[in-house]
DNA sequence: TGCAAAATAGAACGATCGTTCGTTTTAATA
DNA sequence: TATTAAAACGAACGATCGTTCTATTTTGCA
C-alpha cells in the first residue's frame, strides 16, 4: 500500500513518512535530498537512468560522493527515487491540471496537449518514461518495476479519459480505448524521436495533426459540424 | 563516398576494401571480425549500444580483451561497426525483399509488414535504431551521426514508397508523405514500447490495426473496383 | 617448407564506478 | 547553551572499464 503509484506527490509522501516516524522530523536532510534529486532528475534526462553516476551527481551538487550516497543507500534506490520524482512532477504538471477540464473529449484533449507540450517544448530534457522504457525493457529489477508501474498508471488515466469520452458521446461507442491509446501514444513517441533524435523541425505540428487524424477516426458523427466530408462514417449509433 | 549509408551490405563493403588494399586480402581476420560483430549485435540488442563492453564481448567470443579490441581500434569504432552491421541486415531483410512487391501501396505494405514483424516477432532482441535513438539523442559524436544517417536512409525509403503510392493513385493526392510517415513510425515505436517494455500481449494486433486506420485516412477513394462496401470493418487487404 | 605479417594473448595502466568505514562537522532539541 | 543524533566528509576498497604495450601464436604466400 505504501508504494502504490497513486496520485501522491513525493513531497507529500515525505512529510507523511516524517510524521509517522517515531523519532525526529528533521528538515535539513530532506532538504538536501530534494536538491540532489533535482540535480539527478536533470542529469538523468540527458544521460538516462543508467547514465546516472553518484560521482557526477556529487560534483554538480558540490558534495562528497559518500555524502550523496548516504541519502539513498544504493544507486538502484537513487534511480527509483528519480523515477518516483519524475512521476510526481508528471502528475502535478500534466495530469492534475487536466482534470479541471470537463470530462470527456475536452479533458482528453487537455491531457494530450500537456503531454505533447512536455515532450515537445522541453527538447533539452528527454522524457524519463520514454528513455527508461528503452533502457529497462530487457533489464529486470525494481527500477524496471517502478517504471512500468508509473507508466501504466498514466496509461490507465488516459484510458479512463477515453472511456469517459465514449460515455459522454464524444467518441464512437464502438471505439476500442486501448487501440486508440496505442495510436496516440505512438504519436508522442514519434514526436520524441523526431524532435530529439532526428532534430526535425515541425515534429510538434506533426504530432498535433496526427492527434486530429486519430480523433477523426474515433470521433462520434458530429451533428452538422466541421467534419471532413469524405469520411464515410458508420451510422450515428452513439448520438 | 565510403561512408555513405547506401544499399551496400557490410560484407560487400569489406570485400571491396580488401581488394582495394595494397598488401594482402587475408580472410581469417575478417572472419573472426564478423563473428565478433555478430556477438556484439546480439549483445547490443539487449544492453544497448552504450551497454556494449569489450570485456563481455571477449567472454562471449572466447577471446582475449585485446584480441577483440584490435579488430576495431576503439570502443566507438566498435559501436559504429555494430550500427553499420545492423543497417546492412535491416536492408537485406526488410528493404530489399520489399522492393519485389509492385510499386505503390503493395510495396508500402510489404515494407511495413516486414518492419512490423521485425519489431514484433523478435521481442527478445530490441531494435538498435530505436534504442540507439534514445541513447544518443543527447550525445553528439560519430556514433550518433551514423545512427541518424542510417535511420534517415530508411525513412527516405519509406517516404519514397509513400510518394509512389500517391503517384500510382493508391493514396490521396493531397497526402502529406512526411505526416503519414510520422504516424506510421509512431505505430512501430508504440509496438516496440508495449511489446518489449510493458510486455502487453496483442500489441502486434494493435500495430496492424493502427496501420489500417492510418491508411484509411490517406487511401484514395476506391473508384468502383473490388473494394467492397463495408470499409469500416477490417477487410482482409491482401488482395 | 620457411618467412613475414597478421592475429591473438597476456599483463598492466589509469580512470571511474558503487560502496564501506571511521571521523568530523552540522543542526535540532532539552 | 549543552547534548545528541543526523549529516557530510575523506580515504580507501575491489571491480570493471577502455586502452596500450610487448610477446607469442597463427596464418597466408613464396
Amino acid at each position: 500500500m505504501t508504494d502504490s503509484p497513486t496520485l501522491l506527490t513525493d513531497s507529500a509522501r515525505d512529510t507523511a513518512v516524517a510524521h509517522a516516524a517515531p523519532a525526529r522530523p528533521l528538515l535539513k536532510g530532506r532538504q538536501t535530498r530534494a536538491a540532489i534529486l533535482e540535480a539527478a532528475l536533470a542529469l538523468a534526462s540527458h544521460m538516462g537512468l543508467e547514465g546516472l553516476s553518484i560521482g557526477a551527481l556529487a560534483e554538480v551538487t558540490q558534495m562528497s560522493k559518500s555524502g550523496v550516497f548516504a541519502h539513498f543507500g544504493s544507486r538502484e534506490e537513487l534511480q527509483i527515487s528519480v523515477v518516483r520524482e519524475y512521476h510526481a512532477k508528471f502528475e502535478a504538471e500534466i495530469f492534475e491540471p487536466s482534470i479541471a477540464a470537463p470530462r470527456g473529449l475536452p479533458r482528453l484533449r487537455a491531457m494530450y496537449d500537456r503531454w505533447f507540450k512536455r515532450v515537445s517544448v522541453e527538447i533539452d530534457a528527454g522524457c524519463i518514461y520514454i528513455s527508461g522504457a528503452v533502457e529497462f525493457d530487457d533489464r529486470p529489477g525494481p527500477v524496471r518495476d517502478a517504471l512500468v508501474a508509473m507508466v501504466q498508471t498514466w496509461h490507465e488515466a488516459l484510458e479512463r479519459a477515453i472511456r469517459m469520452s465514449i460515455d459522454e458521446g464524444h467518441l464512437r461507442s464502438d471505439t476500442d480505448p486501448q487501440q486508440m491509446l496505442f495510436e496516440v501514444h505512438g504519436l508522442i513517441l514519434a514526436l520524441h524521436h523526431d524532435a530529439r533524435f532526428l532534430r526535425r523541425p515541425g515534429a510538434d505540428a506533426r504530432a498535433r495533426a496526427g492527434f486530429e487524424n486519430v480523433l477523426s477516426h474515433y470521433i462520434a458523427a458530429p451533428a452538422a459540424s466541421a467534419a471532413p466530408v469524405a469520411r464515410r462514417k458508420g451510422s450515428p449509433d452513439s448520438l
